[in-house]
DNA sequence: ACCTGAACACCGTTCAAGT
DNA sequence: ACCTGAACACCGTTCAAGT
């Protein structure tokens, strides 16, 4: 309700700030260009953000808060736990494809979260989300009994190797290698497999 | 032995920039601190490199070379396959750990690979070299058999997940997380167990 | 409290010359 | 062929003022 109309000054940065970063890139988001898309001079972002680096960290909390909110609605929303998990994870790797710079800044760029605060905050918070749909896979049985961070951690981790490695354009040329989703879902097939194989 | 002494200015130009990369980040690496390193003037290394980008991406080509070598020594050189696959990780690690900023120049950086050239071609003969050790250890059945590639793309993004978010500070506060080489060790495992698994 | 304009030091890149 | 110095357009940041 707080930020329903009328956006302050230091909203309408951070928004300027995310367009900015969409359609060109980090390098695209200059104080110049984001304090004229708002309408004021190019040093007023100064008043409100102790630098550049923490403009962009505040467009990091903000997405944070968004992706952390697509978790908890993909949590218990189909009977099947490891469905909840698959969407989640789809999900994640739409939004790495639709904003591949934004995906970079909050999961790669070390300038961002590295300094504790606002970002690596909300970075956890997001994580601890992912971590519970995860826990309800365990409990149904259909992923490995593993400390339940230990394999969310791993699960993350790989998500994000795969979605990284895509928007750096790792993946292209490389002929015969899965898309994200792909490798997600064989690597859950295998989990849960190794979780039927316990004794 | 063609570049074993008398390295030109080019060669020059690309072992400065790595140590200016390793010293103060990608921003560190101004043409004017290079030139400066080597001797010449700031614009000197347009006569060998087309602008910056070409310059960051010789550094990339050198060191991706470099892993490819480390990979194709680890091949065999255990007795036990998964054991080479292990230490051909560990190594992996320990060079994002040891040069991150070189890790994401040559894993995460949109500029490079993407645009194809030297770079990607060197990146995927060093994922080559890396799907020969999966393979051994696929056909001692110590992973499941699943196509090569796409397993070999599945660890491969794992380990990259892994060691971009610990480059990215992303790992750190998050308690009851394991290491980059403790998660890996978990995948192992737990691929083991489910090729351990097909009836 | 919030904003502006000028200024500073720094960049990548280009260009006209120099040997 | 290889290099230099000056110059251009751009940047983040600072500062003295303005309301």
């Amino acid at each position: 309700m707080k930020d329903a109309a009328a956006p302050n000054t230091a909203q309408k940065l951070v928004v300027a700030a995310a367009a900015l970063l969409d359609a060109g890139g980090t390098s695209a988001v200059t104080l110049r260009a984001v304090g004229h898309a708002v309408g004021v001079s190019h040093n007023a972002p100064y008043k409100h953000f102790p630098d550049r680096a923490a403009l962009l960290a505040a467009v990091a909390t903000a997405d944070f808060t968004t992706l952390q909110a697509t978790f908890a609605e993909n949590r218990s929303s189909a009977t099947r736990s490891l469905t909840n998990l698959r969407r989640a994870l789809d999900a994640f790797i739409a939004y790495g494809n639709e904003y591949p710079a934004r995906y970079q800044l909050l999961f790669s760029n070390p300038d961002i979260a590295a300094h504790g605060g606002d970002p690596a905050t909300a970075a956890f918070e997001t994580f601890l989300e992912f971590a519970a749909i995860v826990a309800e896979c365990q409990a149904a049985g259909d992923l490995p009994a593993t400390p339940n961070l230990e394999l969310t951690g791993l699960i993350f981790a790989t998500a994000h190797g795969l979605i990284d490695l895509e928007v750096g354009g790792r993946m292209k040329r490389e002929k015969r290698l899965a898309s994200p989703s792909e490798s997600i879902k064989l690597l859950l097939s295998l989990l849960q497999r190794s979780a039927a194989s316990r004794s």
